[in-house]
RNA sequence: GGAGAGGUACCCGAGUGGCCAAAGGGAGCAGACUGUAAAUCUGCCGGCGAUGCCUUCGAAGGUUCGAAUCCUUCCCUCUCCA
């Protein structure tokens, strides 16, 4: 194990806060691996650029020859979370938490090492948690505290509904601390509360309070609002290296450095010189991205595939080539109704969307834009149907 | 339990009898420009094989030639009082 020192610069660099840094110092000169915890929502099975974030930190815990727990909060998950207005979020079968952890298992196994990471789930506790214990619980905080969470606070004032089970949430988070025992937490900045909630109900059911580590929220592709799969805006790692790559690309030059900051291996030092030669326009900033491009597509699908994902983006986006491998293919009988075909290729929602697509000059075949939205796609004649830039198939009869 | 405010498209939000498939903004999509960057400009942004027809303004009924708009009941949210 390295020294206290050098394990402390190592694990604040890119967290946003260590709360409270005296006590971690404490915690590492005991010299024990250290519990470390952070959670997860079951129903999110596919990770995305944001959830690395965390789970690189994990793995630099690890490294240092910590403990991790990955906790999958099923149970918690269960009961929903119903501010998102009149969807009531489905309720997840055991079966399907088993399956959604399965494929955590595999995406968090691309980065974590299997020999040294717990795999926790609250239902394990949370269900044998009776009405008793869960007033025991609830009295350990009050709803004036509750409401200095920011976002209870505003949804408060704004005269949002607030549900009461909504106010048990960061009690289990922290009551999930108590039953794990943990030294660490690691979560989002926007966890903050649910965080330092663990600190104080360990403190109540005579633990040593853990100390809670924050990372950055990822923005998503659109540079502003945080990465997640409800808006559309994240980067899956389990995505098509053409997939990752392409969209990498799509970023802003100024979200690059953002992302250069939270996800890549390089140094600060390194990023710095790059800003610096970037801005003196020695280096392009679209190679630079390029790089970021390929270095994350290589940490999730290896080399060679950045490599064949790279080609694939200058052929298809910079050459305006077809490119040779289209990952969409389809086979129809004779032949279709261009609206139909789109529709059914989901390149379209409607007829009536594809209509206007076409109305639009989106819609190509074999590279010719199509302007009659009677168009027949005839499965001899034609190949390729495309729509926009970044939709593409592939009649392979 | 009482009094009041409110529920409009993905989000915010205007509309209080016909000119409403519903202003405006945001998001999104497409086109131009480019480096699939940013910024900007333009168009689209309910459905239907479609110059017409069908369904939508919390839900269900009703009034009317005609309803997002008026009436009744119900559901939901918030505020104040208890």
């Amino acid at each position: 194990m390295l020294n206290v020192q050098a394990q402390l610069e190592a694990i604040k660099r890119g967290a946003v806060e260590v709360l409270p840094e005296e006590e971690l110092v404490a915690k590492l000169r005991q010299g024990r691996p250290l519990r470390v915890k952070a959670g997860f929502d079951p129903t999110a099975p596919d990770l995305h650029l944001g959830h690395t974030v965390l789970i690189q930190k994990m793995k630099q815990f690890q490294e240092l020859g910590h403990e991790v727990v990955f906790l999958i909060g099923d149970f918690t998950g269960m009961i929903g979370d119903p501010s998102g207005k009149s969807e009531t979020r489905k309720q997840l079968t055991r079966e399907e938490v088993a399956r959604n952890a399965e494929t955590y298992k595999e995406q968090i196994f691309k980065i974590l090492d299997p020999g040294k990471t717990s795999i926790e789930f609250n239902h394990r506790w949370m269900e044998k948690l009776d009405a008793v214990a869960l007033i025991e619980l609830s009295a350990k905080c009050t709803v004036a505290r509750m409401l200095e969470r920011e976002d209870f606070k505003q949804r408060y004032q704004g005269q949002q509904a607030i549900r009461i089970h909504e106010f048990l949430y960061p009690l289990m988070q922290g009551y999930d601390s108590v039953v794990l025992s943990s030294d660490v937490e690691l979560g989002g900045t926007d966890q903050r509360f649910n965080l330092l909630m663990g600190r104080e109900l360990q403190r109540e059911y005579g633990q040593e309070p853990q100390v809670v580590l924050t990372m950055p929220l990822l923005e998503g592709t659109d540079g502003v609002n945080k990465m997640s799969k409800s808006l559309g805006n994240y980067v899956g790692i389990n995505e098509s290296p053409e997939e990752i790559f392409g969209k990498i690309m799509s970023i802003s030059d100024t979200l690059m450095w953002r992302y250069l900051e939270l996800l890549s291996d390089l140094d600060l030092q390194r990023i710095e010189t790059m800003k610096i030669e970037v801005e003196s326009g020695r280096v392009h900033p679209m190679d630079q991205k390029k790089a970021l491009a390929k270095e994350l597509v290589t940490r999730f699908h290896g080399a060679e595939a950045a490599e064949g994902a790279r080609i694939y983006f200058e052929t298809r986006y910079q050459k305006k080539s077809l490119p040779v491998n289209i990952r969409k293919q389809f086979s129809i009988l004779g032949r279709v109704w261009i609206c139909r075909l789109l529709v059914n290729l989901e390149f379209a929602a409607s007829a009536s969307e594809a209509r206007r697509l076409i109305g639009q000059g989106a819609v190509r075949v074999d590279g010719q834009v199509i302007r009659d939205a009677n168009f027949q796609f005839q499965s001899s004649l034609h190949r390729v149907i495309e729509v926009g830039r970044n939709r593409i198939a592939q009649n392979v009869e």
